[in-house]
DNA sequence: TTGAAAGCGCTAACAG
DNA sequence: CTGTTAGCGCTTTCAA
């Protein structure tokens, strides 16, 4: 592949000139710029960015990790990013960490030592892949849960709020047993939605039963299982709270392997407004996250600490809105 | 951030030996590998990936380009794809063009400037575009649909014979006025879907009406505009054949706009099967793709070509299954 | 306005 | 086994 060196040669001006021309700088002739143009054309010559970014010590990408890329909602927030961040001549480099420490790890390693411009990050992980990142100076974004035990700039929405807004809106509808399937133990939005519920069945004057609540990763196959094992009990619920919409999936597969439906038999309220939650019938109540809106100002925030390293970290917290569907109502 | 000099200074070595240290080469002696590893620690050194590979001339990364990060299809691919790249050493920067040719010229240009190792791309684009990635001797290659004029290894699905089939299965069924909903002219995978319908149609003897046509993005919005559409026809359809699941999510919205139940009413098959595919009433009719498999294979063959650059392209054409549910069954 | 030259951080000959 | 040195391709002083 052609350098910048092949380019000067071919202009027959120096390599300075070259790497002024294609930069635009204006203190370049109009002919010279010329020739270096046509040079540059005719060896179909590619800066290498590699030699850029060393010698600028920037780049212009940013990293960003998600737990999951086929979850609707971190899908949407990447679509937010991206297009705040390629407005502002960034690339993005997204990163499936699969809500796996060890690939999260992975990447974030591969991020800083390619030294991207910043992260934002929806993590998974350990303290120490957080320490990791932190130490390296390179800027950070946390969104969707905190980073664990380190101070940065964080998208959340309020989760524990929106979790007993739902709760009470199925306490409302009449149901009676509600139930919850939420993520593991230990990351945060799993715990504040379960949070949530509690303060919610509380609110009511009710007691929480822990044989009503199920853990189980973020992903459609456990929480199916743990659907059909809510539904297995001897007392089973009449409702069930479910942690995200992958999660719904699992939820409303074993509801209809037991011949049950939403709304009537069992009512469900999931986290995240997917694509399809309109289409099962009846449609599925949700909590709506402004996933886009957490993307933008995600990379909003980023941006600006990409300029100016200094200043304190800020917490923007961001509201769910209860969509009220079939799915919740009992007619 | 500390820099090789930094930990070679502080380990009293030179920086060759810190070098070889720390990439593992077996001719260092023990006590100065405990030394660097300490002073690398001590001063949280991360290497510069750039610098490395601006030095070795290589990198390992690999962008994947994909041309929608919210149709599962794709994000099947891109786990395919990791999940092979990972385990042999690679990052996989994914990116998406968001079916816009602009955004997959920056990205593929990106791409290449940063000298990644390869290419997975889905392409967009034009052919302008796929020049320019050919041109700069990165290995590539194409998955689902082939790169505009250009040869290089492709791993594609037999979109055309899965229409027919589908299609065949539809009539088979009884309906009499099959439609269908499929991408914007010029992409290869809705061409294909279309010209299998034509065959479809035409192999029972009937003739294929432009009126029970419609094409428009790969997008749930357009689609539901073209179900409308089609739905208001003087004569309608009473089956559609739908080019994949992110459309098939707008067709049954207009179907049940116009209350109107797939199956029964209008039988419904769609490309892709999608999470949510059973979970709709009745269960939706879909051609599955081996979308994993794609990413899979395709990051296969790229390492191969990374690997030993000479040979002949590959394409590698892989079959779709019809996998009927209730949505094409009229009871 | 242009060129010569240094140097970003790293690796890989080549000597010793 | 270790150090010296050159150089990957680019940008940017510093001189001219």
């Amino acid at each position: 592949m052609a350098t910048i060196s092949d380019v000067a040669a071919l202009a027959g001006v120096s390599t300075a000139t070259v790497s002024r021309a294609l930069n635009g700088k204006p203190t370049v002739a109009p002919d010279l710029v010329a020739r270096v143009l046509a040079a540059a054309a005719e060896l179909g010559y590619r800066p290498n960015g590699l030699a850029r970014s060393l010698r600028r010590q920037v780049t212009a990408v940013v990293a960003l990790v998600i737990s999951d890329v086929e979850n609707p909602f971190f899908t949407a927030i990447a679509r937010g990013v991206e297009d705040t961040a390629q407005a502002a001549g960034y690339s993005v480099m997204l990163c499936n960490a699969d809500e796996d420490a060890v690939k999260e790890r992975q990447y974030v390693d591969a991020a800083v030592q390619e030294r991207v411009a910043g992260v934002i990050i929806s993590p998974t992980g350990t303290p120490a892949t957080a320490a990791a990142l932190l130490d390296s100076g390179t800027p950070v974004v946390a969104v969707d849960r905190p980073l664990a035990g380190a101070r940065c700039d964080t998208v959340l929405v309020d989760s524990r709020l929106a979790a007993t807004q739902a709760t009470e809106h199925l306490i409302a509808q009449g149901y009676q047993r509600i139930g919850c399937v939420t993520g593991p133990a230990g990351v945060p939005t799993a715990d504040d939605r379960l949070a949530g519920y509690h303060d919610g069945i509380a609110a009511a004057g009710r007691r929480v039963s822990q044989r009503l609540v199920r853990r189980c990763e973020y992903k459609a196959a456990g929480a199916e299982r743990a659907g059909e094992s809510l539904l297995g009990e001897r007392e089973p619920p009449d409702a069930i709270l479910v942690g995200n919409s992958v999660m719904a999936v699992g939820v409303l597969k074993a509801l209809a392997r037991g011949a049950l439906r939403p709304g009537r038999d069992v009512g469900i309220v999931s986290f995240d407004d997917a694509p399809w939650a309109t289409l099962v019938d009846p449609p599925l109540t949700v909590v709506a996250q402004p996933a886009y809106e957490i993307g933008t100002l995600a990379a909003d925030m980023l941006l600006a600490r990409i300029g100016t390293r200094g200043d304190e970290p800020k917490t923007a917290t961001l509201n769910a809105r209860l969509l009220v569907r079939g799915s919740s109502r009992r007619h």
